[in-house]
DNA sequence: TTCAAAAATGATAACGTTACCATTTCTTCT
DNA sequence: AGAAGAAATGGTAACGTTATCATTTTTGAA
């Protein structure tokens, strides 16, 4: 491996003169920095990252964990992430350690300490308060996205999942359905609470009932649901739902499949209305295209780089926060209800 | 930020014995391992990863570039090494340079300077000799996947991609087709000139004639493509091909959508196959699931992580190289040509 | 030509860790 | 109790870079 120092002898200059080249500094004459990087070119030296970010304590780069960088569902996010960063000419590093606490530990003390200048956390299930406190402890920037930190000023986009179950409980509303169900996953994960929560006050707000039959949870009852679903569709038909809201296109993915294989055609029968709006199915999914909400991933994933690049440049004072809304997205899971 | 130092005075022991604690040696006593431990936890302490790294030359994470991390293209392989690297205890860091040439060296630069131990390359059109030469040169131990690299002894796996068309195109011919076409990409690319390769190969060894309207390229073409193939398809029924071979399933979508829209319907008029057997298929896609020759890219990820983590260990000796071998996938576009 | 100011260059100490060798302390055996 | 050996601990120099201050060289005005 070259130094600075075989660069230094080379040239017959000193280090001090060789790390001015390097790093680009004015107060160098042209002759000089022509010598050194002749020097530089015929050694084929490199700057030593690590001798540099120990010295600099700084490393010019930012690391984004997420939980699994080969879900579908990180597509548009990683895009934006990636367009961002090499618009900005970072350098940007991304780990996925799984669903395993420890590994998930390890990689953040690994990317805090003198591997990365600021961290990007994706979701709410991943982050807890001993990891937050810890990164606020220590001063090391990071920003959270749809995470459960509401209440304390740090970095973070959040995305108004309240608001989009209301854009899919009205969009259903303004198609004639009164009876409206909503399959539901795990109530631990922020946005599933959320969009539960912007289900049951929509309802409310609209006067219309939410029987016991119409909650179902997918994660706590595992394969119960599917006898669930099947139990309220073939209830009596006054009190059997004319739609269905899916906590996200996953979950509606599988109600779609299961009401297909119990007979009842989609949106013919009952419409189905998901969130997230998968860009890519599942290539054993048959259904029809999903009616969905979409979250804006791309400016997510690219405003997340713009803005830890602007704390870090001290051109954003941090919190920065923002809230994200949601856009309703049309296609051929909900039909009007009833003679249109 | 807490150092070892501080470390030392809380605990009153010399660095050496933090070091020695840090690094879990043998021969520090268990009350002074004990002494220690507490002033690690009391202060908060983390080893900085640069200085180690400077120190020890070595940082013991692998990395890995990829074009474009968000192409569902490479979710299996991501899957392989996120899991091999879960198993291994490695920290694994991914980038994504995208296709500027400039960044991907950025990051080549970036990540062999300090930041990791190997790096792991993907793709054809991503690596070129000057790049290879260098790492070559510097000793960086690296490893790359489906590369135009096999005349050189380096660390490679490649895809049987020849014997995989040849599966494809016999498949065919099982199932009694005898006027094949393909449409294929960029042949630029290793994998899309390997699978043509394959392709003539076969058809030649099997006494089939491969007219000039049966070779479609969708990449120098562009949309002229879509006109090729609807001559194709209307010229005299006896030499008109009862099937497709596509490089891959995105072409093979391509394909299928640019027939159905010219009115044919597949695979009752015509016979398509693909190559990749992707797991996702974009929700813009209607037609049937894509007949397809599948590459073992969980396989590979996994065994890339493995194998890197042993020519670190040294318990591999390099050149490390493997070729795997395709399989097909029978799925809903192709069938018996003729009266079954 | 001289001198002050500006520009260019250099010497050296950090950064936080581990490697290497030296020293001290503890065991164990006679 | 003393010596030899083992175990535990410590001191210090590296690792490759940049920051800081000091020095030298150049420039330009009088």
């Amino acid at each position: 491996m070259k130094t600075i120092k075989d660069v230094a002898l080379v040239s017959g200059v000193s280090l001090t003169t060789v790390s001015r080249v390097i790093n680009g500094s004015e107060k160098v004459s042209p002759k000089t920095k022509a010598k050194v990087d002749r020097a530089i070119k015929e050694l084929g030296y490199f700057p030593n990252n690590a001798a540099r970010s120990l010295v600099k304590k700084q490393t010019d780069s930012i690391a984004i964990l997420l939980r699994n960088l080969y879900d579908p569902f990180f597509t548009d996010l990683i895009k934006g992430m990636e367009d961002a960063s090499a618009e900005l000419g970072r350098n940007v590093i991304f780990c996925s350690p799984g669903k395993n606490e420890k590994a998930r530990d390890r990689y953040i003390e690994y990317l805090t300490n003198g591997i990365s200048d600021a961290i990007i956390l994706y979701g709410s299930l991943f982050t807890d308060k001993a990891m937050i406190d810890h990164l606020q402890d220590v001063h090391f920037p990071f920003l959270l996205i749809e995470n459960n930190f509401q209440t304390i000023p740090v970095n973070q986009f959040l995305i108004d999942n309240i608001n989009g179950a209301r854009q899919a409980i009205e969009y259903l509303i303004s198609r004639n359905h009164k009876r409206i169900a909503h399959v539901m996953g795990n109530p631990n994960k922020k946005v599933i609470l959320e969009r539960f929560n912007g289900y049951t006050e929509t309802m409310q707000s609209n006067g219309l009932l939410i029987r016991d039959s119409y909650l179902i949870n997918t994660f706590s009852e595992g394969e119960v649901a599917v006898s669930q679903l099947q139990e309220m569709m073939n209830g009596p038909e006054e009190t059997r739902p004319t739609a269905i809201f899916c906590s996200n296109d996953k979950i509606a993915i599988h109600v779609i499949n299961s009401l297909t294989k119990l007979g009842f055609s989609i949106p013919k029968d009952v419409s189905v209305i998901g969130f997230d709006n998968l860009q890519n199915y599942n290539n054993a999914y048959r259904g029809p295209r999903i009616t969905s909400i979409r979250q804006p991933l791309y400016e997510i994933g690219y405003d997340s780089i713009v803005s830890i690049d602007g704390i870090l440049k001290r051109t954003l004072v941090p919190p920065v926060s923002k809230s994200y809304s949601t856009a309703l997205v049309e296609q051929e899971t909900v039909e009007y209800w009833g003679k249109g």
